[in-house]
DNA sequence: GAAAGGATCCGCT
DNA sequence: GCGGATCCTTTCA
């Protein structure tokens, strides 16, 4: 197991820190997996919560690096994200469930571990993760995130589910993966 | 004060 | 493949 990783880290460009962010596991109160699939958002970006500026909403992704933003969506679900720097955050859309998988299957209605965690709002829900945990440092407990270890064969594409910005090929995934919320639609390697 | 619409998921057709 | 659920943040008058 390699070493947690620290709030230096996500103090980076977040393309940069998006790519590196696949392979990584992530844990929250003992239940996770490996990430295998992100999307980036910058303040010049107009499909992100920050592109107007801090609201009471979006205030932590003004905030210092290396702290969760979790918001409400549509009303019913939730959204992990990882801020890096100022009014930029990663949105974790989906991991491979390897720890905690019983009380995740509780979470989930029982559903196939396929079905866990591929999608954002999956994810949130099988982690237990709610408006309670925003702004939460990613470097201590709860959260325990650790760095990908060996190689890791990434694709990249549009991101989903937003009307502006939609061509911004900021969605990572590891290539191939079978937990992804949805395959690529043109596998892209990343370069 | 009012209205629109959203970084989603699930069930039904 | 499509639409409803559900609510609250943000924007605009």
């Amino acid at each position: 197991m390699s070493a947690l990783l620290e709030k230096s880290f996500f103090d980076r460009p977040v393309v940069a820190v998006a790519r590196d962010l696949i392979g990584a596991n992530l844990l929250f109160a003992g239940a996770g997996g490996r990430i295998v699939e992100v999307e980036a958002y910058d303040p010049t970006d107009p499909a992100s919560h920050s592109f107007r500026g801090p609201t009471p909403r979006n205030r932590v992704m003004f905030g210092p690096p290396g702290h969760a933003y979790v918001y409400k969506i549509y009303g019913i679900h939730y959204c992990l994200n990882f801020v890096c720097q100022p009014g930029s955050a990663i949105l974790i859309r989906a991991l491979e469930p390897l720890e905690g998988l019983d009380i995740m299957r509780a979470r989930r209605g029982g559903l196939a571990d396929r079905q866990l965690c591929s999608g954002p709002g999956k994810l949130a829900q099988a982690l237990g993760i709610d408006l309670e945990h925003d702004g939460l440092a990613l470097d201590a407990p709860p959260f325990a995130i650790s760095a990908a270890e060996g190689a890791h064969p990434i694709a990249t594409g549009p991101r989903i589910g937003i009307t502006k910005g939609a061509e911004t090929p900021w969605r990572f995934v590891l290539a191939g993966s079978r937990f992804l919320s949805r395959p690529m639609a043109k596998v892209q390697p990343d370069l």
